[in-house]
DNA sequence: GCAAATTAATGATTTATTCAAG
DNA sequence: CTTGAATAAATCATTAATTTGC
């Protein structure tokens, strides 16, 4: 039977290739007309559709961000195995004491430092196609509000002064002593809340 | 235009991460002194800004609150629901599509309405593909079939408007050209955790 | 060596969340 | 506050890898 039910798009090597290379250099979501174009070069390495683009970026960069953040998870919870919670006052920058780092943590700061994506820094320079802001999209834009750079201070100063009611720390050190609810990425436990999802 | 109205500061999935863990952690109002090292640490991912933290607090605080909200009402209401039970029903194992129930009556099969253009033989003129608002409103099949040959246009037509923040690339050339054959993810063994199940 | 059986990847859908006009 | 638009997360489902018994 000649006539395959190919339910799905199975994609060349070359495809692949080219798709990653347009992934790395910073496309994320391309529009309609990117597409459009996208699929035309690649239909001459094997039969594609539009759609097979639009989604080969959403699980692309869906799982990317999902590997980047079980790997973060992951350093975080190592680092807090090193940190002491216990700190209230700001980690002083030189950590290098710590008694004992973990075998293969080359980290030798305090916070993670180590997801570093290829396209999370920005490399003037060496960008082929339209290298972008690289800011991925996760958090997409949070509200900037208009003010000037330094007039933050002035707005929570009271804060440093404020009654300690409605201080919730005081100067807990700043990275996660309790792994809380790590999402499910790391340490087991799916939400469950309210999904009732019996599929 | 070289000055990028970008107003607002595009967090970096490492900045959005680190927030939310702190967050998770039990900081809820940063005082200065603290903002200034989460800013000072934060950096390192990308451009921001003392005020970016403090709004990110503020902001998110608020949402939770929100979010938690609305879930604690929704589970009352499920509670109820269940406490007096108006007619039998059996959870309904039908394989095919388990309704929930809709806070908001938010519609789910609704998906972008096939606008349905076809090319025409309409060179990709790169000209707003889906720009079409009007006539053709036949929405006629619903596609629970999922994305005819060209529905994924729809879908994405507005990402011909798209955030300003993060616009990517206008009409670069989408082709790098150059072939490395790198894999920046070997397949990192292990597969999701727990995603898998009820199968 | 080879296929059936099993597992891991990943394409395709569906659902929930976010953002911003109105 | 409500609602539409857009996106990301979660999930489903099929294909490719691989294991395993012969």
């Amino acid at each position: 039977m000649p006539q395959t039910p190919s339910t799905r798009w199975c994609p060349t090597p070359e495809q692949v290739m080219i798709l990653e290379e347009m992934y790395r250099s910073g496309m994320r979501t391309p529009n309609a007309a990117q597409i459009q174009q996208i699929t035309a070069h690649l239909a001459f390495y094997g039969k594609i559709e539009g759609k097979n683009v639009f989604y080969w970026f959403q699980n692309h960069k869906a799982r990317e961000r999902q590997k980047l953040r079980r790997r973060l998870c992951r350093h975080h919870q190592l680092l807090l195995l090193n940190n002491h919670p216990q700190e209230n006052s700001p980690p002083p920058p030189s950590p290098t004491e710590t008694a004992h780092v973990h075998p293969h943590t080359t980290n030798p700061n305090f916070f993670p430092h180590d997801f570093n994506m290829q396209e999370t820094t920005n490399t003037p320079g060496l960008n082929l196609v339209g290298k972008i802001d690289t800011n991925e999209t996760l958090g997409d834009q949070y509200p900037t509000a208009g003010i000037a750079s330094d007039d933050w201070t002035a707005m929570m100063d009271h804060n440093t002064g404020l009654p300690a009611c409605c201080r919730p720390l005081k100067t807990l050190d700043l990275f996660p002593t309790k792994s809380t609810g790590l999402r499910d990425e790391c340490s087991s436990s799916k939400s469950s809340s309210c999904s009732t999802s019996t599929n």
